[in-house]
DNA sequence: TCTGAAATATCTCCTAA
DNA sequence: TTAGGAGATATTTCAGA
């Protein structure tokens, strides 16, 4: 795998922050032309340095304001089990995040939901349905304080 | 605040996964001529309801391949401690996510790192730094199961 | 790898239904 | 709110340094 130069690491700062921004822009803040920025950014993303590009919803707009952070442990710990958990996990719309961790807890879940109500119902009718949960901690957001989806590079 | 029809919201839906579709390919998967498709994503910009567009790169070729969740409780809980934490936060380079929670531990964290050792200096140079912090607990990301910026609409 | 230019496509805005 | 069209702007490609 090729190393990034300043330049690419450059671009990547400026995607990052907005993909919006046109080659030509780029071009002009990084003192280049059209060309070799058209093709730098054509090079980061098949290598796969960008993996995507999205728009970000404001969450409390589309009614999704309540987040919450759940803890779960399995009862059991082999194979196939954390396997099923992670499959059924990916299913569903509501998470948005889930992590296996080191330690006591086996997985963290960011989940977002409209409500109380709604998180009550995802709870009892989707997550616990999944097999083998054995604890299952529900801790709820009251700011989100920071949240981007920019790497320091 | 007027509310989404449907085709906000397939708009929306479209340009969560990728927001470099056209607004011609959008119109076609929406049976609609430009114009239309066009107004429509200015007018759901102007409102707010999509915040930003931006690249989402790979963590692992950039070099930080380390996630942690950390999660903080202040040794005293008044406002002027509190707020001081949330600043202090937002200068954090490798502080990706934040929330305040209910709850017994007063904050989350979600870092992003090149190494355990880069960690180590993390919270030893910055983040320990922080006044009041009373409890600090770090547990590691063992896999990423699940990560998206969409939201179910 | 870069510059510069030419071909192609999209964006943007206007008028009208 | 949508359709259609036309000028401005961007993307994309390629020869040459």
């Amino acid at each position: 795998m090729e190393q990034l130069d300043k330049i690419d690491t450059r671009i990547l700062r400026i995607l990052q922050k907005d993909a919006k921004k046109t080659t030509k822009e780029i071009a002009t803040m990084l003192n280049l032309t059209v060309s070799p920025v058209y093709e730098r950014i054509r090079r980061l993303e098949s290598l796969g340095y960008i993996k995507q590009y999205v728009a970000i919803l404001d969450k409390k707009l589309i009614n999704r304001q309540v987040t919450t952070i759940c803890q779960v442990s399995m009862r059991y710990h082999n194979e196939e089990f954390i396997e099923k958990f992670e499959q059924e996990i990916q299913k569903l719309e509501e998470v948005q995040e889930c992590y296996h961790m080191a330690g006591q807890v086996d997985f963290l879940l960011k989940i977002h939901v409209a409500s109380l109500d709604d998180y009550h119902d995802f709870v009892k009718y989707k997550l616990s349905k999944i097999d083998n949960i054995g604890v299952l901690n529900s801790t709820f957001v009251l700011k989100e304080i920071k949240h981007t989806s920019e790497f320091y590079i």
